[in-house]
DNA sequence: ATGAAAGCGCTAACAA
DNA sequence: TTGTTAGCGCTTTCAT
């Protein structure tokens, strides 16, 4: 069925598009004789055009938000909080993946230009380290605001997990049950959030006085569960093997938990374990095991929030502000770092 | 910095804007004196107006993708399949979340239809039966494309799991092996793919000459662990306790799993345990779960190529040809139900 | 090979 | 209170 356009309503009630338009968006000097006659031909078959709309106005309401993969469970929550608050605030969201690609991060920032966005919301891929792409952006006065993995390259609002405080947390949640021999599964030495946990840990060391012990470091270089598996076996071959484990990541942990169990020993009765990120499945294995969330959705919703506000900054002329904000992470203690009893050091 | 338009270039080069324009579209008649001038004054900072190119063309390459939660993560999947096919063919994704609301679903289609898409992928919340929501937008020229959860109401393209193979594949597979007690843990009656479920392992049952037993159909009302747990407590409570599983989700095959373990029952040499969805979870569990994958990813891309199909088909004046895709269900095989040997019924 | 002009559908300043 | 007019930035006939 054909649409209606504005001309066709300003015919049919026989008066002109301005007043048809001026009626529809409830001007004051409209008088109610042709407002009625405007509703009730309007009510058949009119809808304005989106791109008409938009082109005058010269904003369309739509970000565009790329992240390095849809899939990933963690950035699910966070295209979420993105949608939302977007939504609340009468916008949508155009969706990209970078597939963790520097080239592709590119060709999709580019394209969203290209399509018409009124800004970005980017989570850099693993892979980048030039932001050039993204001043181009912002040369084009698109704002732009980065989340999850950032970059202090660009001038640009930062949303990100507080990855140091939930690595100290969860140290010090198992340094104060009375544990003194504390391990560490570490990632590889270059995704930021993966070193801030481990200067967590050792900042929670610090705090409790207990020196680091390097042999209770181990590291693996991608953070799975047959990484995990390893390192939890390589520590507990310790002639002093720990009593508890801080694993960087929940597939760290539930390889570790799996080598625990191989071992014969019980978590947390032998050894205590945390891990990060606070996986659905967490809850479900057994022990249920313990982990310190990320606020996705939040950073979602934030960073959102950020780039709106730039959006609108941007259009009424007034001075654009940056803003770096850092979300907690929260320990959810289960079974698996639950101890009965606190046993003395 | 301020961007210029094709009139920007047209006054820096000397030249109309219809000979820009000509110029940058690689128009037979055109000198190649003046495309040069065109291309080096363009190269400074020129980019053409995307909402204006809109217009002029009717069509903005823009389509709308509504599921009841982007968080989970088989959407997740399915969002990754839309955006990869639709980007493979110049278009973008514009993402909603209907939060399993009736409601809301109606919000946020008419939402995408007002900000201007050229045609919608839906996913129907759990509680919409009617749709004449989407009816709507087929009375504005805008495609709709169902898919995951579809309704017979609407005159539409669908793509779709295989839930039935998928129950039939995980039965049969239990039954292979010579085993004859088999039970199913299945889902509350609404939602069709768990009916579907059900009906796969019926199927198999009869095509192995089995009766259906009553007693080894344990129902769920929440597809839940804990909901698992019960079923599968009370299934190994029977005088004749069965020797394998099938539960209708992984959620509920993690619950029975674990009520197995407090039995004290090896799995899978006491009880084989299949279940549902292939979640990322399957393979770290400790016995690795067996499970049906549902093919997200492709469901996802399939409706993206089928929608833009329709969208060009719709353009390009052609009858529009709706088709119905039901996708095949993969069974994979893990510790939890590979039995080393094969025991006599 | 290029220019002039119409128009996509809408909004808004200016007139009347 | 309503009509007139002038765009938003682009594409595309139709002339020249």
């Amino acid at each position: 069925m054909k649409r209606a356009t504005l001309r066709d309503v300003a015919q049919a009630v026989g008066v002109t598009v301005a007043t048809v338009s001026r009626a529809l968006r409830n001007y004051p000097d409209i008088s109610p004789a042709t407002k009625q006659a405007v509703l009730a031909a309007e009510r058949l078959r009119y809808a304005p055009h989106p791109l008409a709309v938009k082109l005058r106005q010269k904003s369309c309401r739509v970000v565009g938000a790329v992240v390095p993969q849809i899939g990933h469970p963690f950035f699910a929550g966070v295209i979420s909080g993105i949608v939302d608050a977007a939504e609340a605030r009468g916008c949508h969201v155009i969706l990209s993946q970078s597939d963790e690609s520097y080239e592709k991060e590119i060709r999709v920032t580019q394209r969203l230009r290209a399509t018409g966005v009124d800004g970005l919301l980017v989570c850099l891929s693993d892979q980048t380290v030039d932001v050039a792409h993204l001043r181009d952006l912002q040369d084009y006065d698109l704002p732009v605001v980065l989340f999850g993995k950032i970059s202090p390259a660009l001038d640009a609002s930062t949303v990100v997990t507080n990855d140091f405080q939930g690595g100290y947390d969860a140290t010090a949640h198992l340094l104060a049950q009375g544990l003194t021999r504390v391990a560490h599964i570490k990632g590889a030495a270059h995704p930021e959030n993966t070193r801030q946990r481990y200067a967590g840990y050792r900042a929670a060391l610090a705090a409790y006085g207990l020196p680091l012990r390097p042999e209770y470091v181990a590291e693996c270089q991608r953070v799975a569960p047959a990484e995990g598996f390893a390192c939890a076996r390589q520590l507990m071959a310790l002639p002093e093997p720990p009593q508890a484990i801080f694993a960087v990541t929940d597939a760290v942990a539930i390889g570790a938990l799996a080598a625990l169990g191989q071992a014969g020993l019980r978590v947390p009765q032998d050894v205590a374990l945390v891990g990060f990120s606070d996986w659905a499945v967490c809850e479900l294995l057994d022990p249920a095991l313990s982990s310190v969330a990320r606020p996705g959705y939040e950073i979602g919703q934030q960073a959102s929030e950020l780039l709106l506000r730039e959006i609108q900054q941007l259009r009424d002329g007034q001075p654009v502000v940056h803003e770096h904000r850092v979300l907690a992470a929260t320990l959810r203690v289960r079974q698996s770092s639950a101890r009965a009893t606190a046993p003395a050091s």
